[in-house]
DNA sequence: CGCGGGCTTGTACATTTGTACCAGAAGGCT
DNA sequence: AGCCTTCTGGTACAAATGTACAAGCCCGCG
């Protein structure tokens, strides 16, 4: 049954590569980077341990892939995004809580979230990680632009650096110190705080 | 020459262990936490390896330790930073920069820098360790309401959580996309800018 | 001065871990 | 059908690594 579909990939995507991956990242959340092996990713991707060598020249590289996939699925998600509020114009209030929605979307799975800081860390000592986190990070910001001007806020440019800062610090406050109904509680009041006290011609815009 | 001044501390804060805490603690930033091993902290530290094992259970103990340890030291860092605050009356402006310098005064140190978000990611799996994390988040807490107190906000209780993520988000980011000038030109800025926006009475209490 | 407890340190060892290897299955192409 | 590339997966092995151990050192104290 395994590989019933599948055709040779000189490029080297297959399900089970992507599996492999997949687990990878989730083991990096759970465990921390340097702490994931071979035969953690093996057993959790559900395949014999032979394969995470296969389909990666090393560790290192397995690794390194695990975090550019997670970067392409959240340029991919982002792009998605900045497309929903791209053209829009409505409250405040509505972007909020699409802002919120979407970060809730990642706090889903924490595992995730974790991996995702541990590739920025990681990115402070490897170039390559450096450049995706970089990309990602030029996502969040046109996002958060196209948010920000579906808002009806003038200076989007400007303010978007520091919604971007605000937003991070809080999502990672959250990750040590879990509070019940962060994104609702904490999160949105502190973007709308932040929105109408640096944006307050926005308000005046609809009825 | 070893141990000249020596004295038997059953409570275990020598020199040595010291020095290997905190040789341990730049590893830690510099490699990962998990990349870290004994070899490499007797090596970093000047001490035979079987140092490492006579001041400390296991690595893990020895990690923990090396976290808790910049903890203590951080928290000592930001009583004095708050304690400075404490009764002051000066312009946004210099409050900002003396946010800024304080922030900076960490920049110094990339490893250390980094090291704090290892800790906080390993917080994230380990119950001690989360809670000398919320300690510490409290004391840059209680800094930045005294600081915002110095500044002439009435409402530092509120306004304090939103500095304190803003500066989190941008310190982070910073390590992960070094910006020349980043203090001056995007922190302090960025501070100021929020601050206004956030505090305007603040403005008008100082000619 | 000898003794004892803390400290030092070279070395040993069992595990863990990354990686290589190899025999074989599975399909597509001629 | 036969071959060849791709993939599978069991196994082996050398290096790295955490940790234990034991012999010696140093200094204060009786």
């Amino acid at each position: 049954m395994a590989g019933s579909d599948r055709q040779p990939q000189p490029n080297g995507t297959t399900d089970r590569r992507d599996a492999i991956l997949r687990a990878a990242l989730q083991l990096i959340g759970r465990q921390g980077l340097h702490a994931v092996t071979h035969r953690d990713v093996a057993a959790e991707a559900g395949v014999p341990l032979a394969s995470t060598t296969y389909y990666f020249e090393s560790k290192e590289e397995l690794l390194t892939e695990a975090l550019l996939l997670f970067v392409r699925d959240e340029l991919e998600r982002l792009e998605q995004a900045a497309a929903s509020f791209e053209g829009v114009s409505t409250s405040p209030e509505q972007v909020a809580d699409a802002m919120t929605a979407e970060v809730q979307r990642t706090l889903d799975r924490p595992e995730l979230q974790v991996a995702q800081f541990e590739l920025y860390l990681q990115a402070t000592r490897d170039p390559q990680l450096a450049r995706a986190s970089v990309q990602a990070f030029d996502a969040y910001m046109k996002t958060t632009k196209a948010a920000l001007r579906a808002a009806g806020a003038e200076n989007a440019e400007e303010l978007a650096p520091l919604f971007q800062a605000l937003a991070r610090g809080l999502v990672f406050a959250q990750l040590v110190d879990r509070q019940p109904d962060w994104a609702e509680k904490i999160l949105k009041p502190a973007l709308l705080r932040l929105f109408r006290a640096l944006s307050p011609q926005a308000e005046r815009q609809l009825p």
